[in-house]
DNA sequence: AAGACGTGGAG
DNA sequence: TCTCCAAGTCT
């Protein structure tokens, strides 16, 4: 039988918490380490809510090519204000989440013409931005601010869902868990606070096996001492992923050069770079055949791809057509050429349908 | 307020 | 193979 924990203020925890991240704080190309804090060093505000919006729902190991690209590209918000949608989405093809990288412009754009060129320093202020939610508000104000703003994440939904062996389950249980981190966030250093939160969940409180032997909050852990921290936190249960099939067509013509269009704004995939494809729907496999196609030609059926997306799977039919550009009226995009398919914003599975039907489009990336 | 919105890595 | 999920936001 376990006795209960000593109880332990909340600025006590923090204490433990700062002084386990001093020691085993990450470096990360964005940050400042706490050495460098100590002697006046300060994030540039750029770099933290750009690394915040690839950070959303996205590995950290995925963020830091993109990052590096992104601001030796484009090192200040004024140059990526005033850099071209498309180039913008090109480089951000792959990442996902392409709305991320449609706001991320428009953000850039605020920030430029409405405040010279600097972000807005407080909650409210970054909050009321294209692509700023609760989460990167509170993140900005106290990551390159400063401020004492309560930064809730997924990594600090489980610490706290931990901590206090919470329950409820999500997202349910948000607002009275934001409430436990406003109280334990210290004035003295919350953009570390907020920062040892998300290391301690990624590196110590993970989902599955945390290695609560390290732990700074071993001593006061709810769920540790019930002994099954794994149960935290709640979820509700989630859907199943129903399937939906559809065709894309990749026409290469005598030069060498691909049929591609540009997708609508809004949606999936919205702005991004498609070969023509048929509505993705969910009606039996084959029964599209070549009628949807861009124009008339043999196409050449060659095997499908299966993408998974966020809320459902898609299982593609692809057709290739080599010959003579037609002079079809019909259809709207570009020739480009197979050489220069790197520099366009291609997602994923458009990257998938077209290795498909030309393996050699993509030398670099097949595997 | 619940669903839309990508991708790749880990176990 | 398959499930989970990673520093969420928008509508």
């Amino acid at each position: 039988m376990k006795t209960s924990p000593a109880p332990t203020t909340g600025r006590a925890l923090a204490k433990e918490l700062l002084d386990w991240y001093d020691r085993h704080h990450r470096d990360l190309p964005w940050r400042i380490s706490p050495p460098m804090a100590a002697r006046g060093v300060r994030p540039d505000p750029y770099h933290i809510w750009l690394s915040e919006v690839m950070l959303q729902q996205t590995t950290v190991q995925a963020v830091k090519a993109y990052f590096a690209k992104f601001v030796t590209r484009w090192p200040t918000v004024d140059a990526l204000a005033a850099a071209p949608s498309e180039d913008v989405m090109a480089a951000w093809a792959g990442l996902g989440y392409y709305a991320r990288a449609r706001n991320l412009k428009k953000c850039a754009e605020a920030v430029a013409s409405l405040h010279g060129g600097r972000f807005p320093d407080t909650e409210d202020g970054l909050r009321s931005l294209p692509g700023i939610g609760d989460y990167t508000a509170a993140a900005v104000a106290a990551i390159a601010f400063n401020r004492p703003a309560a930064v809730m994440d997924g990594n600090v939904e489980r610490v706290i869902s931990r901590l206090y062996a919470v329950d409820v389950p999500l997202p349910g249980s948000k607002p009275a868990m934001k409430a436990r981190v406003a109280e334990l966030t210290p004035s003295d250093r919350p953009g570390d606070f907020a920062q040892a939160m998300m290391d301690l969940g990624a590196t110590i409180c993970t989902p599955r096996r945390p290695a609560c032997a390290l732990c700074p909050f071993r001593r006061d852990c709810r769920a540790l001492e019930g002994d099954d921290p794994e149960r935290f936190p709640v979820k509700a249960a989630k859907k199943e992923k129903p399937v939906r099939l559809g065709a894309a067509f990749v026409a290469v013509d005598l030069d060498g050069n691909v049929l591609l269009r540009r997708r609508v704004e809004t949606g999936l995939l919205g702005g991004m770079t498609e070969v023509p494809t048929t509505d993705w729907n969910s009606r039996k496999d084959g029964e599209t055949g070549t009628s949807a196609a861009p124009f008339a030609a043999e196409w050449k059926a060659c095997g499908t791809v299966t993408h998974v997306f966020t809320h459902f799977e898609l299982r593609l039919s692809i057709y290739r057509f080599h010959g003579p550009a037609p002079n079809d009226v019909r259809i709207h995009g570009w020739w480009e050429d197979v050489a220069n398919l790197d520099a366009q914003a291609l997602p994923t599975v458009m990257k998938k349908a077209i290795s498909q039907a030309i393996p050699e489009a993509f030398p670099i990336e097949r595997g």
